[in-house]
DNA sequence: ATGAAAGCGCTAACAT
DNA sequence: ATGTTAGCGCTTTCAT
């Protein structure tokens, strides 16, 4: 591994003219800067990330927390963020919670992050007030997909709007029994994002004069299976909704399979819809409401290169602290008027 | 931020001692260890990655670069990789290519890669013979996922095997006229994957005594996109396939969908069958050859860290260097036997 | 069992 | 425009 003074003494100069020419600092003269830049890449000289990082105090890495990889969401949103790092010269540092709680307290409750990191970008979780303050005594700046902490930046998209958008379909098609599948709550720890869609599932409801039924929520827990499960639920029920709204995309496919278990048709039985316009959201001819994933990511590196006093190279020359990415109510085949009342209780 | 100073001033003992007893090295005193470790607690102290990597020469940290962090295989593989490499305290750095071989020849044409981490895995692609020279100098173990070296330790599947399974499965149902969707092989860069399983393909067939068709064989770029218009292709042609043999359950997906487009019965009309059992794979009954996509992360994870001499915490004792995991399959309900031929050149 | 001190490879004043 | 030098925060002999 040559070093920076195996490249001096190549060169015949001191280390301190080739860390300046290296790095584009003035008062190099251009011959000298070529002729060390010619010697780097003739030696394959790659300056130490531990040394530069020690010297400087910044490592031109941050650390991405994630919920779960594996999630088409959370991968759109990672691949996002380290192509705007990636032209900044910045590493990606993942962490992969994976629902593991000890992870969690690894990532979160040791300055590990911050003492690795220049920044951190937090997506999908919510930090608790504790994670707040170690994070915040890190000194680093964090940034935060779908959730918000008072002065970070954040990006996150109107959850209870884009629940609305996609009830409010429904009941404009005329449905008045509408299941929720979604995160009900139960840890607000994680993220606002599920209460945020349920509560806009509710309040549509409500403005519409109809009564939140319990038997109608059912946890899908973000996943294709989870939805299945909740489908099966739900459809199981002898009053049945005659629509659903999936909190996700997943979870609506998931749901998609419980009605085709159940022998009923989409949408002529059974209305679905989701939120997030998954990649494989038209192969199901699901009607969804679209956001913008990929966009989250490259937005909140942004945001936190910004902060890290990284001039944008071609985005927006200034990104606001916080950000609220619109949503689209995208219409395929799986959402239509509810099939002719056949009301169990009283006869028609 | 305190250092290692700090908390040796707090505790009253050199910084050697704090070091030692930290990482649980011999020679420190039960007493002093504890009194240690509880500073060190109370004073939130975490030891400089940067610092200690200097002094090493070891960043506890392993590269991984993927082809796209959004598919699921790779995700899935990250995820599997990034559990091991927690267990034993490793950090993992991300480096997705996207498709951009301007990100390639950073990652893989500098020393980069072996200057800021201990280790590298590479997935879904095949170093070029000029990648793994520069990779073999930077003297850091190379785990590769779907591929292999010479030497290297490596993971994959026996893709002509799976391909073969699949396309078996078809003969052995009825079908003679096969369509194959996936990657055709012209930038062997990549990955022989694509290669492997047309070639198992062709194989597969002509051990049938059947000849190939080039107007059979379609690209689909491994998405679910690309199998949607590779499928529009193969369907369209006057003399279509009764059966659709797709690398990869993505592209199966898309194939089903042109299946719908053109209004073709699955399987009644037309068989299709894919390689993964993607996660999505059960919610279109997709018919596949099963992988153990996870396990794949892990062991190449696994087979890195063994090299780094890192004693298996939990896994087998021994990981072999090259691991070819099996594959199963999958029979749901895509694929049945062709219906009556309809020949339509020769009146029957 | 513990401490002193050198050194890892860079950067950043400060000189010249 | 370039060189000297003092750290950055750890680890690791070598002493004691």
């Amino acid at each position: 591994m040559t070093s920076i003074d195996d490249l001096a003494r190549e060169v015949g100069v001191s280390t301190a003219t080739v860390s300046r020419a290296l790095r584009g600092l003035p008062r190099v003269s251009a011959a000298t800067r070529s002729r060390v830049e010619e010697a780097a890449v003739r030696l394959g000289y790659v300056p130490s990330a531990s040394a530069s990082g020690l010297a400087t105090g910044r490592t031109r890495t941050v650390a991405v927390v994630v919920p779960f990889v594996t999630r088409w969401f959370f991968g759109t949103v990672v691949h996002g963020a380290e192509q705007v790092l990636r032209e900044r010269g910045y590493d990606l540092l993942l962490y992969n919670l994976a629902g593991d709680p000890a992870a969690r307290h690894r990532v979160f409750g040791t300055g590990l992050l911050t003492k690795r990191a220049d920044a951190v970008l937090v997506l999908g979780l919510t930090p608790t007030p504790d994670e707040v303050l170690l994070l915040h005594r890190g000194g680093r700046p964090v940034g935060l997909v779908g959730a918000s902490v008072e002065g970070w930046p954040s990006v996150r998209i109107d959850d209870r709007a884009a629940a609305r958008s996609a009830v409010q379909h429904l009941l404009d098609l005329g449905h008045r029994r509408i299941g929720y599948v979604g995160g009900l709550g139960e840890s607000p720890v994680d993220s606002a994002v599920p209460t945020s869609r349920r509560d806009g599932y509710r309040a549509t409801l409500a403005d519409a004069g109809l009564e939140a039924d319990p038997a109608l929520e059912v946890d899908g827990m973000f996943t294709m299976t989870g939805g299945l499960a909740a489908g099966r639920h739900l459809l199981a029920s002898p009053s049945r909704p005659t629509a659903v709204f999936a909190a996700s995309d997943e979870m609506a496919i998931g749901v998609l399979r419980a009605a085709r278990e159940a022998g009923l048709a989409v949408p002529g039985d059974l209305s679905v819809i989701g939120i997030d316009d998954h990649e494989a959201a038209p192969f199901f001819d699901l009607s969804t409401v679209r956001q913008q994933v990929d966009e989250q990511g490259r937005t909140a590196a942004r945001q936190v290169l910004a902060r890290l006093g990284e001039a944008p190279a071609d985005g927006p020359a200034e990104v606001p602290t916080e950000v609220v990415l619109p949503t689209e109510l995208v219409l395929r085949a799986t959402t239509a008027p509810p099939a002719r009342r056949r009301t169990p209780q009283r006869s028609e």
